[in-house]
DNA sequence: TGTACATCAGTGAACGCGCGTTCACTGATGTAC
DNA sequence: TGTACATCAGTGAACGCGCGTTCACTGATGTAC
């Protein structure tokens, strides 16, 4: 069994690109050392030698949910049209993929009561959500705050919603509204 | 000390209603048996006379807790206009005493990733706070699911957000964009 | 109304368990000559 | 290139701690006569 330097490296990625994952479908509070490490097949004590501690760890994993979560939103590489970024993050697809999905939407009533640090990190991928939408409309981002508050708040509800089809509908309700949204010919206040 | 059984229905009360404000300040994995009996001044050994389980309680409270938000925002008893629930809702004082607001917003990205019995629970009060805001719009859901969607989004997001005067910016971006919607002559689709 | 007994709300020590963290150790990797 | 030694990634036993839960106990409350 190597234990190489490049291999430290690789896996010290592992471990963190599975915590951002665990904590996408789990909450940051789901994430404990000695299953993380069995999940990458090491064992826990290796953990220190990577992290200096679980609150470290869970700092940088956050950082890291958030740009995964944003690089899936901006995949295509060009800039997305408003109506593709709010047809794609109000998809049964994404509401269904927790653990992959934005992380903002999975993450927000826990980074709400968390401490500064952790809102702070949020907080700037919130803007970055607000200004990419912004721009897609372009308008200036009172518009864009709306759109993204609507956004989150459908995603969140429709993954708590029991029923299916009801679940489905309100996806589908704020995207027939969004839609319009674009078309609106009101103007920038 | 009087152990009578009148005041075990007032102790199995107060237990139950800090465990519901416990619940929206900290989420549901926040409350731990021991020090929840100790803010009501009991001992940890006589929760078992009250509740079953922890597990038993939090179903309990995470109803309670959403109750009391309900309660809270049709505090006036006659039924709210659309725009008295908007800047109630989306109001800085809502936003800052989260022990004591609405638990859908508190409590939506932990119930998400919860059990089926959990988010029934809420589900019911989601539709509901829908069905509340349909009313006051005099109009089928799908506005009242758009607004409900954006309120949610906004407030959990004002709550992350650190800059105050940003997390107020939001607030407001969406409290003006709804009152608009009320007024607006698009018929119901 | 008063006494004798049963009930039962609340106490606090004790339990097993999983957690985050530490540390002496192992054996492969990297380095100096 | 080959040997000898130092480094260091990962192992797994052990730690202290807080948790949910149990249980024998206490003493006031409620009840039967």
């Amino acid at each position: 069994m190597g234990h190489s330097r490049a291999e430290k490296a690789l896996n010290r990625e592992r471990i963190l690109a599975e915590a951002a994952r665990q904590i996408r479908d789990g909450g940051l509070e789901s994430v404990s050392v000695g299953a993380l490490m069995k999940s990458v097949g090491l064992t826990h004590g290796g953990f220190y030698g990577h992290f200096e501690s679980r609150e470290a760890l869970l700092a940088e994993a956050l950082e890291r949910a958030l740009l995964e979560g944003e690089a899936k939103a901006g995949a295509s590489g060009a800039p997305a049209s408003f109506s593709a970024i709010v047809r794609s993050y109000l998809s049964r697809t994404h509401r269904d993929a927790r653990d992959s999905g934005c992380a903002v939407a999975a993450l927000v009533s826990d980074v709400a009561r968390a401490g500064v640090a952790s809102r702070e990190v949020m907080t700037a991928h919130v803007e970055a959500f607000i200004g990419a939408v912004a721009k897609s409309l372009d308008r200036d981002d009172e518009r864009a705050i709306v759109a993204v508050s609507a956004m989150v708040g459908a995603l969140t509800l429709s993954r708590v919603v029991t029923d299916p089809a009801r679940s489905n509908a309100i996806l589908k309700a704020v995207r027939n509204y969004l839609d319009k949204l674009d078309a609106d010919e009101t103007p920038a206040s």
